[in-house]
DNA sequence: TTAAAATATATTGTGAACAATATAATATAA
DNA sequence: TTATATTATATTGTTCACAATATATTTTAA
């Protein structure tokens, strides 16, 4: 090429690849935490969702993390055998599978306090510049 | 409680979610794009640094995408298989092994020219919001 | 110069993540 | 009512992601 110019292809003028490697890196910075709780990230998220709602269904509970049957089930399995929650087939509705959780389950989440603050500390941005980041993604998420 | 109040430990009151949430669903969307030029979108990426590079041993190009030889070693014995790169020793140091790119992996950068607007398009962000995303996830990566 | 440490990649094992498909239950329409 | 379509979850197969470990090479130090 004659002049230098601009390249869409080139990893730097990605928007997409920051993202990408943002999300993963925060998430290896939960591991040591979520460690201590035996706990996977996606099974955390997974438990904040039940510590909220109690009771969901697998649809339900999909649609709030955006994942899908084929991630959830063996995961839901697993923390079904760690004992923080139950599933049972709705009566109503055969389809549905209604996870619960269980006391124990309810008892992690005091164990879970800290994670939240020990992560803060490990993303240096300023409050304003986090809730900045906060906006946009769920704008972008929003749009999608 | 006694008094309704702010609870770290919600789904959205996390930032991490929403990067999580965001890169997954974007990384989605270019699936239909890269499934016609037959790239997963970790092999898309790592074929923009051999369009740039022509020529990176592994750790080199580990350090760009935040991929260890774990992940590298498959990915890279599939782009060879496709016949996109090669991959030889160093003669300098045996124990590098080069990964340059081939004249059909450069001729798929044509193919992939169009990719970065077509997602462009499902990424519904005005330009200085891309810009201040931009800006804010290199801030966050770049700190930790 | 040779033993020990460091480095680069590969392998193994676990858990996502998701498309595609299967299965079973429910809802809809003929 | 009984086919048909829809819905909810589960299963299968592929790839990614990464920690832990193994292996081979190079560097450093004794």
């Amino acid at each position: 090429m004659a002049k230098e110019q601009f390249d869409k292809l080139k990893l730097e003028n990605q928007l997409c690849f920051p993202l990408y490697a943002c999300s993963k890196e925060v998430i290896r910075r939960y591991k040591p935490f979520l460690d201590e709780l035996d706990l996977t990230y996606t099974q955390y998220i997974a438990m904040m969702v039940m510590w909220e709602k109690k009771e969901v269904n697998v649809k339900a509970l999909g649609e709030c993390l955006y994942l899908d049957s084929g991630t959830l089930t063996p995961l839901l399995k697993k923390l079904e055998s760690k004992g923080y929650i139950t599933r049972t087939r709705s009566k109503e509705d055969e389809r549905s599978l209604v996870v619960a959780i269980t006391e124990k389950g309810e008892a992690l989440k005091k164990d879970a306090r800290c994670v939240p603050e020990k992560i803060g500390a490990c993303m240096p941005l300023e409050p304003e510049e986090a809730m900045q980041l906060y906006q946009l993604l769920y704008k972008l998420l929003g749009k999608m």
